[in-house]
RNA sequence: GCACCCGUAGCUCAGUUGGAUAGAGCAUCCGCCUUCUAAGCGGAUGGUCCCGCGUUCGAAUCGCGGCGGGUGCGCCA
């Protein structure tokens, strides 16, 4: 929190000594080592290179210019110019009050910096089971969100469903020709994915199953259907019911809502037009019987045009840049995922308005999205100009082999198997841990716990890397995990409920008296709370928050070990006790961003 | 073949516009419960940041060239 202010002065002073120059780059952020400090700037040498002057000398004129002596000690020029700063306790312990007073929580929201954001996410498939990928588009989509909000931005949600598309074709004959109707009403996603996994094989070419006759029928069937005919439409909707039935369940149990969901089929509308603006404005044109966009009309000759190796419509074949064209409408009149995600940034920009649209969406499909921004670029630039287009990919699943996830049977695991394991192996850690307590107050536990520790294993990582499930390592109560981070709540919880009802009033700065070194500790990654919410937010990653956690909870847990509360003397007593109510505050606080739920006991 | 992502301790992973002596957890070893939940805490051991060259006050981070792994590459999304 205290960075902010310390940053907003140090503008002042930089523009004292050279009016001229851009102080948006210079930034003070915590020091990496407390022998450093707690804050430090190391944009000054940067800046010294560019203004070409010595480093140590600007950060001297600065420094002489630098009013912060009701924050820090006298700001230290260390190395070849860094600035070091140290708060005052008195300072740390103001801003605690303030926090203790509900005045805040250690972060600074937006205000008229507030942005408009349309976060995609989630995304599953309709007719097809939640897998296991899932868990990462929707946790870190929901995160994401629930962080820029929490910064108060504005954020639109929008599930863009999978509910429209060639696979239709093969779920409604396999429907109208093989369904069963007992196995649909036992469990309606494991039918239709019988159906389709069915027809598939038949409708593949190059499977020895292939039957062509099969394959033209589910064709006529997706005819019939973006005809509108009324039987397949009826059938249609049904299987979205069922599918809604699932996605449902699965959300709620996961905590996860969307404003809109406003799936592919939601486009139809608008396709053919889309097809008809972009042909007309000779951005896209016919190609092989189908309408695709190429290099070339997006960026004509004579235009500025990227470099052959940043050009997503090119690619190199035996030595030769070849087009790559972006298909916009199939051979057989159909249209396909290019021409709706082109139709639904059109919806988007024309309904909200939005500052960024952010795709939370696996990295393999990154190549697809460099097309979809460049052609929506080229197709209207007001867009573009105003909402800027980000893709946040991830990386994948693995099991301990490093290759993608899969059940004992080969089988991609479906994601309500795995919540269901995650709460039985945790009602087994918490049985074994807390048999005193009632099976239903365990159960509760293990499905905070859980699916506490799923979550949490799929944030923790950054999001771009693939990372190695591990069901052990994830419910550990030692380590980087959420029962860890759970339990440290659950004290810091325990204590201030404990030490509450003394009648206290408002807590005044000057009662908060920050001694022990743990303490400071303490009380300083407090004040940090807001800064990982920043940076979680600037680089769309929410394992910065989770690292953050994790360092207050175990800066929390050597805390409690060395500095007693309840049975401390005044001041020493008020003190602790703030620092456990707002430890506890913001551990639950940042859990709640990241989806997790806290548990008084565990 | 080309493009993108990745390569950090035995294992799993962090590493803030390039920033100070590269960190954590697990595992291994040694300690700590008459004290608010020991589901905890402290300490020790452990490194060619894949290799080489370059840029600079400073490189795990940026550039170039290799090596190794993953992913993608015309009518699926």
């Amino acid at each position: 929190m205290l960075h902010l202010e310390l940053e907003k002065r140090l503008h002042a002073a930089l523009l004292a000594v050279h009016p001229a120059v851009s102080v948006a780059a210079v930034h003070v952020m915590p020091a990496p080592d407390a022998k450093f400090g707690d804050y430090q700037c190391n944009a000054l040498m940067t800046l010294a290179r560019e203004l070409k002057t010595n480093p140590r000398q600007l950060a001297t004129e600065v420094s002489a210019k630098l009013d912060v002596a009701d924050l820090c000690e006298p700001v230290e020029i260390a190395g070849p110019g860094f600035l070091n700063f140290r708060l005052k306790p008195a300072a740390i312990a103001a801003v605690l009050a303030a926090a203790a007073r509900g005045e805040h929580l250690f972060f600074q929201p937006a205000g008229t910096a507030a942005r408009t954001y349309v976060v995609d996410f989630s995304s599953p498939n309709v007719a097809k089971p939640m897998h296991v990928g899932h868990i990462r588009s929707t946790g870190i989509g929901d995160a994401l969100v629930k962080i820029l909000r929490r910064l108060g931005h504005r954020v639109v949600t929008d599930n863009h469903l999978g509910d429209w598309g060639t696979q239709f074709g093969m779920l409604l004959l396999g429907w109208k020709t093989r369904l069963d109707r007992a196995a649909l009403e036992a469990d309606p996603i494991a039918e239709l994915e019988r159906l389709y996994k069915e027809v598939n094989a038949l409708c593949d070419d190059g499977k020895p199953t292939f039957d062509p006759a099969v394959r033209d029928a589910a064709k006529n069937e997706l005819v019939k259907l973006q005809a509108g005919d009324a039987e397949n439409l009826g059938i249609w909707r049904e299987m979205q019911r069922l599918s809604q039935l699932q996605f449902d369940s699965i959300y709620g149990r996961l905590g996860v809502k969307f404003d809109h969901t406003l799936g592919e089929s939601f486009y139809n509308p608008w396709l053919a037009g889309v097809v008809e603006e972009l042909t007309a404005r000779g951005l896209a044109r016919s190609s092989k019987d189908a309408v695709a966009v190429f290099a070339d009309a997006l960026w004509p000759e004579g235009t500025p045009r990227p470099a052959p190796k940043d050009n997503p419509f090119l690619v190199q074949k035996d030595g030769e840049w070849v087009d790559l064209p972006a298909l916009i409408q199939k051979s057989d009149g159909g249209f396909n995922y290019m021409t709706t995600d082109l139709a639904t940034i059109q919806h988007r920009v024309r309904e909200w308005n939005p500052d960024e649209i952010i795709y939370v969406v696996d990295d393999r499909q990154a190549p697809h999205f460099r097309q979809l921004f460049a052609i929506a670029g080229q197709w209207h630039p007001e867009w573009t100009a105003k909402t800027k287009l980000t893709h946040v990919g991830f990386g994948k699943i693995c099991g301990t082999d490093k290759k993608p996830l899969k059940t004992r049977d080969g089988n991609t695991p479906k994601l309500a198997a795995l919540l269901d394991e995650a709460e039985e192996r945790a009602l087994a850690l918490v049985t074994e841990k807390r048999a005193d307590l009632p099976l239903e107050r365990r159960q509760e536990i293990a499905r905070v716990v859980g699916l506490g520790a799923l979550k949490y294993q799929d944030l923790l990582p950054h999001r771009t890397s693939d990372y190695v499930f591990n069901w052990d390592k994830m419910l550990a109560l030692t380590g980087n995990t959420a029962p860890y981070v759970q339990y440290q709540f659950t004290r810091a919880a325990k204590v201030a409920r404990d030490g509450r009802g003394n009648g206290q009033g408002p807590v005044a700065p000057d009662q908060i008296v920050l001694v022990e070194e743990q303490e400071l500790a303490l009380a300083k990654l407090l004040l940090n709370y807001g800064h990982t919410l920043e940076r979680t937010a600037l680089d769309y990653a929410p394992n910065f928050l989770c690292n953050y956690i994790y360092e207050l909870a175990s800066a929390y847990s050597r805390f409690y070990d060395n500095c007693p509360v309840l049975k401390a003397e005044e001041p020493t007593r008020t003190s602790r006790l703030v620092l456990c109510e707002l430890t506890a505050q913001v551990l639950q606080d940042g859990l709640a961003l990241l989806g997790i739920e806290t548990i008084d006991e565990m």
